[in-house]
DNA sequence: TCTGGTCTTTGATTCAGATCAAACAAATTT
DNA sequence: AAATTTGTTTGATCTGAATCAAAGACCAGA
């Protein structure tokens, strides 16, 4: 559980400046913030908060993947969020963890204390709206999986894993449209089982079938390619697409 | 798609003040809420918004039950939310609307022209806080679903919807805890299996399985009794439980 | 180079829930 | 009162994914 440092890059120099909660604070705003910021680095599998426990800062995600998972007693586990760089973890006004926070990847965090945080928060309305946002944003990612979940076949679901994960490293690397698009998956077989519902031999199955029907190809065990980004999107069952995520 | 025109309830009569987006309103900010608020009446089954097309107000539910439901091009439907008393419909900042939206019993809207409200969300930090908190809640609630589609079998989905409802109505009735708790199913055996990501059969089945082992008592078709509880809870999976919505 | 661990693939079998099909019940229309 | 519509229950069968089981691949460390 000990957090690994991580020296603070300059707001003005950050990678996320222009996504995450911090993206509409004008200058002032932003050295309030920064002086109550900094930085943590988990290593990839390391706990960041269980579900019960309290957590006293609120963060954003700067590089790397972590995801909150639900578990029930008998230890079925479900992932409910995959939580990418700027997207935004904790929640203001409260302190108890309502799911587990774990590294999926190395994960570096952009933290603020709670109290701080919320006495910012009042302060500054460009924060809350922010925060609004990207609260509303996961609400529709979290719904557009609710679709995934509830409907989906296991193919369709590998696919449409694959699209997001896919989409958002497009948009990192503005990789043009059209092209083949190629990625590292940041999760396990045995993660992928857990965030879509089904078990990972399941998971394993079905991404062999979609090898063999080409609308993959696979270097090594994690790093997948897309020849034809429209055949994988039809794959998952969406039509023009409902552009998950952010 | 006419809405039927409702007299409009004062303010500070109305059921939900102390919990939609107005409730942290001070009594000058509800003034300014209550110079562009109106109210709308939708007959069961009556669509309120499709997919797609674009929704000029946003609003709260007053009474009555809405359902957001997403579709497939093959038809395939998953309700990705059940909107109750004081939960927000629309979103500020978008006016396209992402989801169809019915209504599952009558329902009467507190509806705002969005435009306006959008003007006084920027002048009133308690709205737009309000409306956080409110969004924070709805996306604990969808991850909560997230867990119930994944990773439930069918008992336990339909035991799990039965909870939410019993408790919603416990808070609304104020009834005593520990006491035989009844209610009146808001959805038909079709509408549950779209929120269940079951077929209604299936949801059939599992009604009379539950009432079988005297789980829950069926008055009619669609009144529920609980004589226990916390057997029902057992039967969703759910230990101490976390407390499914608002 | 071997060795033990983690992650992954593949195969055989089972089972929960879907699908196909029919009948029933209650409400509404004629 | 008969006919239609809408919602529900129940039965028989099928199937996609889970479960049980084993073997391969890819390491990091001794």
């Amino acid at each position: 559980m000990v957090a690994y440092k991580k020296t603070s890059v300059a707001c003005s120099e950050c990678q996320i400046r222009n996504r995450a909660v911090c993206s509409q604070c004008n200058d002032d705003e932003l050295s309030n913030l920064e002086k109550i910021k900094f930085y943590r680095t988990y290593t990839a599998g390391q706990t960041i908060a269980l579900t019960g426990s309290k957590m006293d800062f609120v963060a954003s995600v700067v590089t790397g993947v972590a995801s909150l998972s639900q578990t029930m007693e008998d230890g079925r586990t479900q992932m409910v969020g995959l939580m990418l760089p700027s997207d935004f973890l904790g929640r203001p006004g409260r302190e108890g963890v309502m799911y587990d926070v774990v590294a999926t990847t190395e994960v570096t965090l952009c933290c603020f204390r709670r109290k701080p945080f919320e006495e910012l928060m009042v302060m500054t309305p460009h924060l809350t709206q922010r925060l609004l946002e990207i609260t509303l944003d996961e609400l529709d990612a979290a719904r557009e999986w609710m679709l995934v979940l509830g409907r989906k076949t296991a193919r369709e679901k590998i696919a449409s894993l694959f699209a997001i994960v896919a989409r958002r490293y497009a948009k990192l690397h503005k990789t043009p449209p059209n092209k083949e698009i190629d990625f590292e998956l940041p999760l396990t077989r045995d993660a992928m089982s857990d965030y879509l519902g089904l078990t990972l031999e399941t998971v394993s199955r079905q991404i062999s079938a979609l090898k063999k029907d080409g609308i993959i190809k696979l270097e090594g065990k994690r790093h997948i390619v897309v020849p034809d980004m429209e055949r994988l999107i039809a794959e998952a069952g969406d039509d023009a697409d409902g552009g998950f995520l952010s």
